[in-house]
DNA sequence: TGGCTATGAATGAACG
DNA sequence: CGTTCATTCATAGCCA
């Protein structure tokens, strides 16, 4: 048994309030000496290394960039599609599949299709880019206080409540120009409702 | 504070089995753009968040190379018994692949996104490793060249601040799983000891 | 009812 | 740095 039980390590509270309380106080990037001084005294409540503290604001600081990064072009998105919301009739990618098919699969196979566009066209021109959908955004909350940190490349859609029976789906492509501004796309962060996941 | 109250993200079928067919279909890692077509996409069939998709991929990946992973050690534990040449034929390609079948016609929507997917080398890293994994539980190789990317410091506060010694396996190889990753083995399933990460 | 399993979620660790 | 991997936590269904 090669006991190696956790050698992952596991801040305590303490030392994670103080690392936390030395993030908001500006510290984003240690030197190695402070690093060295931050672990010494972090190690005062429990086992801990340099690279731990290293990692610690590495991922820290990380993933809150993540969170901007995701929120803006969330929102560049959403004006994308306000700007374009004009072309309310997409071409059917394949007016054969609707003859028989319900409701849902078409969606699917739009979908589908969708991603095959996106896909081939990647990183190409754009020339498709979304229209269709566009319609008011709802505010959602921001509320990523329920999350602490974490990766959010999460977006807070559901627009389940009202979906337009057929509109998603036709956005032919719709990569946005996020990476040019050095800035990847992620999500937003907030919490669903339960339910069933069974039936599988 | 972020410690999943009571409202976990549910998948409802339609969902699962479009994001299953997406995995199947080789999408393993989505970038931000495709996540959030995805997610737009799902939204039509219920409440969704970029996070939800972004997670279950990452979980499904993660326990398929895990299943894998505990399959291949056994195997392999068992071939140590026999013989300490462990060449042993890999399993067959992929028994998930062909599952189910939804619809018909998703048949030809799945064959083209496969083939994009191929041809975009979205999951076409073929970086079969077959690192053999060492079957002893000890670690033995000193490994420096791990830590000697960064910073130097990690070594300086603990001496213990050994690595964890199995390398790490290269990529996630999609389709096949003919690669064996690091094979933890984690059959410990210990999970005392650890500290409580509920931060409640 | 208590263990077990499956899985969403989170985060430390590391790669490119 | 951004992304990805591995591990772990937490919890909803199962089953005996």
């Amino acid at each position: 048994m090669p006991q190696t039980p956790s050698t992952r390590w596991c801040p305590t509270p303490e030392q994670l309030m103080i690392l936390e309380e030395m993030y908001r106080s500006g510290v984003r990037t240690p030197n190695a000496a402070q690093i060295q001084q931050i672990t010494a005294h972090l190690s005062y409540y429990g086992k801990i290394e340099g690279k731990n503290v290293f990692y610690w604001f590495q991922n820290h600081k990380a993933r809150e960039r993540q969170k901007l990064r995701r929120r803006l072009s969330r929102h560049q998105q959403l004006l994308h599609y306000q700007l374009h919301q004009s072309e309310d009739a997409p071409p059917p990618p394949s007016p054969i599949l609707q003859r028989h098919m319900p409701p849902h699969l078409l969606h699917q196979v739009f979908f589908f299709f969708s991603c095959l566009q996106e896909a081939t066209t990647q990183g190409m021109d754009l020339v498709g880019k979304l229209e269709t959908v566009g319609t008011e955004e709802e505010e959602e909350e921001p509320m990523t206080s329920a999350m602490g940190f974490e990766q959010e490349w999460m977006t807070t859609m559901d627009a389940s409540s009202r979906v337009p029976p057929c509109c998603r789906p036709l956005k032919t492509l719709d990569l946005f120009p996020v990476k040019s501004t050095g800035l990847k796309d992620e999500c937003s962060s907030s919490k669903s409702s339960s339910c069933s996941t069974s039936t599988n």
